[in-house]
DNA sequence: TGCCCGATTAACT
DNA sequence: GTTAATCGGGCAA
């Protein structure tokens, strides 16, 4: 039994939580699984929407670590991230793609595929899966319906540029499992870390 | 108020 | 590889 993950986890720069969110598990309301991709974006970040200061939609990124950060994307998606610290400094985990592992059979109703490879593969899609929705911003990651639980043991970690940027394209800032197949793109270049 | 564009996806050619 | 779908946020006026 893995150990559910604290506030503490996330009380940390978003450069180390990043990295150490690969290999998590994640559910939401009992169905999910592992995550094995992820990106980072603080404050400092063209590309963060807390680049350009608190407004309505991003104020939860400005408030304590371990919350969610749910926003709508080309006004079809939504997508979930995961605040960090320190506080103010508006930084956050983007979860790009889980490894399908609990309640398959309910997300696969919601995505309306068959293929596993398909169901959390991108973070539009993790979302429709798990029916994760603007109604969840906010939402502390350490409480129902979110349960996060510690990685049994090492893994493999590969880096690379974010995806679907414009702006600070060239930041090494997307986390892997390496030799997922669950992953929305795969990595070039592999840079390789343990952890 | 109006305009532009995006941390995406699926269905095309 | 290309493109339509689709709409709220953010900024200029």
């Amino acid at each position: 039994m893995s150990k559910r993950l604290t506030r503490a986890f996330f009380s940390r720069s978003v450069h180390l939580v990043a990295p150490d969110l690969i290999g998590v598990t994640l559910l939401f309301g009992g169905a999910g699984g592992r995550i094995v991709e992820v990106e980072a974006y603080d404050h400092t970040d063209p590309a963060a929407h807390s680049f350009r200061g608190p407004t309505p939609r991003n104020a939860v990124m400005f408030g304590p670590a371990g919350f969610a950060y749910v926003y709508r994307s080309y006004g079809i998606h939504w997508c979930l991230n995961f605040v960090c610290e320190p506080k103010g400094s508006a930084s956050a985990v983007l979860i790009r793609a889980i490894e399908p592992t609990t309640g398959l059979p309910v997300m696969r109703r919601r995505r309306g595929v068959t293929d596993d490879r398909l169901l959390c593969s991108g973070p539009g899609r993790l979302c429709e899966a798990l029916r994760i929705s603007g109604a969840d911003n906010r939402l502390a990651l350490d409480a129902a319906p979110f349960e996060l639980l510690a990685r049994s043991g090492a893994v493999e970690i590969v880096v690379g540029p974010r995806i679907g940027l414009t702006k600070a394209a060239d930041k090494p800032w997307r986390y892997g499992l390496k030799g997922s197949r669950y992953l929305s793109k795969p990595f070039g270049r592999l840079a390789r870390r343990s952890a």
